[in-house]
DNA sequence: ATTTATTGTGTCATTAAGACATTAACTTAA
DNA sequence: TTAAGTTAATGTCTTAATGACACAATAAAT
């Protein structure tokens, strides 16, 4: 690096923030998918995010809880950086690059906000592939849900598609919705002890038999990470 | 999103593509650091990298290979996302972001480049801490330095820092240098049997005592990751 | 009371890794 | 030439976590 570089002589790429967040409503995976009300791919469906505001966001992940907060008015329960996305041909405007992360949050907690508005909605996993949707967002969706079927076989992350209180048939059912394959609730049992990351409550819910112990998460405690998967 | 973003009134932050490139030489982990020639941080080390040529490069991971490959003189074997690092403090010039390579690459592949040059050195990872050292970079390598070991435990990655042939042995002591455990050379066999992605040579190597079976990965495929990791 | 549904427990089987002894093959030095 | 030392490769028992599944507990419905 021999040369000095000046900012303002420096064609920067254009960067965005962008979010796909997941939940879990009515045992299908949802992702958060918000219409466009502006050029480039205006009308088609796209994901949560836009530009870094340089005067309000201390980091990128302020910019992306930021833009998140205006679609769902909550914080999500879950937020980790995915991958950058980035190429000539991606938006017409020129050479972008996307950060996205990677959000979860629980259904209830913003059910009736999502409901009231008409520009942002869950979308179903399955039907993406129905839908007009803008830049390479379709493509990173896939590997978000990659991402996301893969932590759920090592980490007690997709709790946080749960809301504060918990049943194991709960966690069990997220856990197969995003596998997509039936687990043992025997293995549940066990990792949710295993990981020392919950707690029980002196309380139990109506399940349709025996009554059900809830659990919540202990506060102050991280993600907790096996070293091996559930079988695939 | 109401409003229209044209790019030219709003003020993109700067963005940077970095590389942390690994190896192991000598039975020591080490990052490839090189001395800054311009300000900020002149003087100080860094990782190699720098801004995107949107006139050049096609996408971030060609910026990442053009700069390693001013440095080494070619493209590293293996090279993934790491992560972006961002902030308002991190550069001196204002709000930055510099998405992050994590790159491995057989020692014996550049030393010859390595040694010719002054401004690029592979560093032990236990000196980098008594380097002066530029950015927020002391604390990427430290988070690269853990995804590395994270992979050594359950993906063949590692076998990227090993010339195109080699032994069981030479693989057990480029695990154990990542990890910084002894494992069990018997582990390493029964994960390059059941891999499937190496082939044997018609050769064998002096070790010292009995010769040495040669081993090369398979063409064409692609790194494999257990579903378990060897014991911490 | 009996059936049905769901939760929770007990236990054996399975699988991949750890530990370690044994054999194989080569080098070095008495 | 032989014995000792060194590293490679294999055989096999142990260990740890998950899978499978039977069974007991508890509540609702009939």
């Amino acid at each position: 690096m021999t040369e000095h570089y000046d900012i303002t002589e420096y064609k920067n790429p254009l960067f965005t923030v962008d979010s796909v967040l997941f939940t879990v409503k009515n045992g299908a995976l949802k992702v958060l998918m918000v219409k466009r009300a502006s050029e480039p791919f205006i009308g088609r469906w796209g994901l949560p995010g836009g530009f870094v505001d340089v005067d309000i966001d201390d980091s990128v992940s302020m910019t992306a809880l930021r833009k998140l907060k205006e679609k769902t008015s909550v914080a999500p329960q879950y937020l980790e950086q995915l991958q950058t996305y980035s190429g000539i041909n991606r938006d017409p405007r020129g050479f972008s690059v996307t950060l996205v992360y990677f959000a979860l949050i629980a259904e209830a907690q913003v059910s009736t906000h999502i409901e009231t508005v008409d520009d942002a909605k869950w979308i179903d996993l399955d039907e993406v592939n129905n839908l007009p949707v803008a830049f390479d967002h379709k493509y990173i969706i896939e590997q978000a849900k990659a991402r996301l079927k893969q932590k759920a076989l090592y980490s007690m992350a997709p709790v946080y598609c749960l809301p504060e209180h918990f049943t194991v048939g709960q966690f069990k059912s997220v856990i197969e919705t995003i596998i997509g394959k039936p687990v043992q609730r025997k293995s549940i049992i066990r990792r949710i002890e295993a990981a020392d990351m919950f707690e029980t409550l002196d309380e139990k819910v109506k399940s349709g038999g025996r009554l059900a112990q809830l659990y919540k998460v202990k506060a102050g405690v991280d993600i907790v990470n096996f070293e091996r998967n559930l079988s695939v």
